[in-house]
DNA sequence: CGTATCCTCAAACGATCGTTTGATTCCCTG
DNA sequence: CAGGGAATCAAACGATCGTTTGAGGATACG
């Protein structure tokens, strides 16, 4: 093993925190690779540029997450029930758990950046790598919630999502108080989320 | 008059598309100066800085939906009987109604961004001229859904805002077809989060 | 030992950024 | 008409950006 792989992975934390807390734009090669505590040189060697290097920090924990998700739901799938409840939390948790875990804690902010940013490159990049996971849950959904137009579950899935990544982006008033763990903290928003959602997708 | 205000005026439409597009950061002045038509230096000289800039392009438009919420709210609280939908509708109707009128069409999309930033100057900023709004319809919310706690409404009113910002920013899948017209993909588009939000809101 | 390959490093490149300057033009007022 | 503050302008300032360069260090294999 080389020290390559090294210099790599610390660029990609470094890169994901400074993304999360600063931007894209206005997170710069050289606050990023002095954080690293590597060469500013490094990332056009690693990486080819900045704009790359953008995508791999998003590829990283998109797998992640999608792993996560398609896991949960197949697991679900293999009861003899399940419920909006079940695949609203094989959705919701992976996400929320990935923002404290494996020390991406700041990518679901980087994500929200990533929405707003509405670049049209990274949204292509987004629908790539994530398309198939969507129309897999969108499947489920419509499986349980047979009286929805495909128009109308369309619309419920897009509203729950943006719900979802408010939430957890951090955005909201909502903020963890100093005597409440960060576990239970998130078990109270997964809790929150899915009840709110699973109401808003059953809405007569 | 003198033609100050025009320049100044100028400048703000301008600029008020160009954050959108490219984001606050992305968004140069030079750019900015050239789509207006004015000189460079006239940022600098009408509002000190380009963050000047940036938050009186927020107060303008916030102005504009602060006004037409309350508006919104105090008349439908003559009404006898008011529904959670009425409260949601004048919440949401201002918003969406904003993102197409007095060429202000881009300024929510702004304001995901700016929620996407988070910068916390921009925040206290929104705080101040945004809280007042918020806190009338928390008010009205609880007294529509007496069950709930405090802790739960805000819950649930920060999911609605979510959801709110997510679909009018035009982040999500859902995209109008050129068979709809704009007045009418704005009004379902109201719909389906008044619908969306008020079942969220009674979740038992 | 020699050499080939991968990696790191300090330094510099050209471009672009927000801001400032000082001169010039405009327009109102006395 | 003359004077003066407001507004506009071209030009330049220093800073910072992403990227490139070329030399040097580290490691593995003959």
């Amino acid at each position: 093993m080389n020290s390559s792989a090294s210099t790599k992975e610390r660029i990609l934390t470094a890169a994901e925190a400074l993304f999360a807390q600063r931007g894209f734009e206005a997170a710069s090669l050289r606050q990023l690779t002095s954080a690293a505590g590597v060469n500013l040189a490094a990332v056009n060697y690693h990486f080819g540029s900045k704009d790359h290097l953008v995508e791999q920090v998003f590829k990283r924990r998109l797998d992640q997450l999608n792993a996560r998700r398609l896991g949960a739901l197949k697991q679900i799938s293999t009861q003899p029930e399940t419920t909006l409840e079940d695949v609203l939390s094989a959705f919701i948790r992976p996400a929320l758990d990935l923002s404290h875990d494996g020390g991406g804690g700041l990518f679901m902010r980087v994500l929200a950046r990533a929405f707003a940013e509405h670049d049209d490159s990274l949204r292509k990049f987004l629908s790539e790598n994530y398309g198939h996971v969507m129309r897999q849950f969108t499947a489920e959904f419509a499986r349980l919630l047979p009286n929805l137009s495909k128009e109308e579950l369309y619309w419920r899935i897009d509203l729950v999502t943006g719900a979802l990544t408010h939430a957890m982006s951090g955005f909201g008033i909502i903020q963890r108080k100093s005597d409440v763990s960060e576990v239970i903290h998130r078990e109270q928003t997964a809790e929150h989320l899915i009840r709110f959602a699973a109401a808003g997708l059953r809405a007569p």
